[in-house]
DNA sequence: CTGATTTGTTAACAAATGTTATCGCGGGAG
DNA sequence: CTCCCGCGATAACATTTGTTAACAAATCAG
């Protein structure tokens, strides 16, 4: 899981040991909630195998809002940052094998990277790509039907569509289950 | 205009002049294209008077993304940072008074900048809250009805009502022009 | 001022999407 | 094994949204 870190982060391995060192081990099965709407967030969750959704309540409905797989790090990044009730819940799908990281220890880690040029212009590329993901994704709300929108899924990531129940991935796209059944039968048919 | 910098910048006056120094002022009238379609950006703009809407072609229709004004830095980051075409032309919606930076000069002072923590801590928040900005944005897309997306740009962007003409509000939340007028007579009945 | 262009409204009809309800399949709990 | 229950498909009907077209109002160039 660790060994990514070692190829593309240029410190020492005595530094390295000790960042690692701050992570913690989880297994939990499906429909585990890691972070509960409207709870501060205190971790951050790296997925070594699994997938978690999250999603908020709107108006008694479930929206998701997002998806992660192996190798991502996951969290409610504006609580975490902001030490704000988060918006979002966050919940596993399959049964998982997490490791977890408290705020206090990232932040630590993060204080130390930022005076790393090379480490730093990593870490504002990354805000950046984040940044630039959530731009294609709503431009692609306004500019593309939902049928459009699922094929681009299937197209940019298969892994949703092998892995998520249909109904999330519904509540994803922003419509109904019944409405995205539809478009896969006339897809098959078509 | 430059007043905010002195008040927000702790840097010296010698290199805040500097930095101002770089700055160009420009006078367009409406409809002026900053940035085309498929052209390197080599530019960014800041408003001091106007506005501006950031829009690509999607099949020959216009899909708006982004509005800006007075005081707003604008430009196609995605195209500045990565040295990529623009995804998306820039348009001077009123006649503006802007001021232009060249991509080198900012370039240079964004590498002093991020040497000193409480001004990279504060380039560093600034792209987090545009991420932010975009999740709500389409997290709104799939929440929110257009109606209700409507009354949340009252509420929340009033600039935006009273000052962009209607069409392109429309394509700016995903409909269609028409649409919007319909939105409009029935709030206004309701 | 005047004619042309841009912007906004409305109506009639078509297409897309939501709602509700029903059915069936398959896996997990007991 | 059996019985739920989560998940997905489909149908019938309701509502929302798009399309096209005609017209009205506002704005702009000459």
């Amino acid at each position: 899981m660790f060994s990514t870190f070692r190829d593309r982060f240029p410190i020492d391995d005595k530094k390295r040991n000790e960042y690692v060192s701050y992570f913690k081990l989880m297994k939990v099965p499906a429909k585990t909630r890691l972070l509960e709407e409207g709870k501060i967030s205190k971790k951050m969750f790296l997925i070594e195998t699994g997938c978690i959704r999250v999603w908020f309540n709107n108006n008694g409905k479930d929206v998701t809002t997002q998806f992660f797989f192996e190798n991502n790090m996951v969290g409610s990044i504006e609580s975490f940052r902001k030490n704000i009730p988060s918006p979002v819940t966050i919940e596993t799908i399959e049964p998982s094998v997490l490791w977890w990281i408290h705020k206090k220890d990232l932040d630590k880690i993060m204080e130390e990277i930022k005076e790393i040029p090379s480490l730093r212009d990593m870490f504002i590329d990354a805000i950046f790509d984040r940044t630039y993901d959530y731009m294609k994704q709503f431009i692609s709300s306004i500019k593309d039907s939902p049928e459009q929108r699922y094929l681009n899924l299937i197209q940019e990531r298969p892994q949703i569509i092998r892995r998520i129940p249909q109904h999330y991935i519904a509540s994803y796209l922003g419509i109904t289950k019944v409405h995205l059944s539809r478009i896969k039968s006339k897809l098959a048919k078509g």
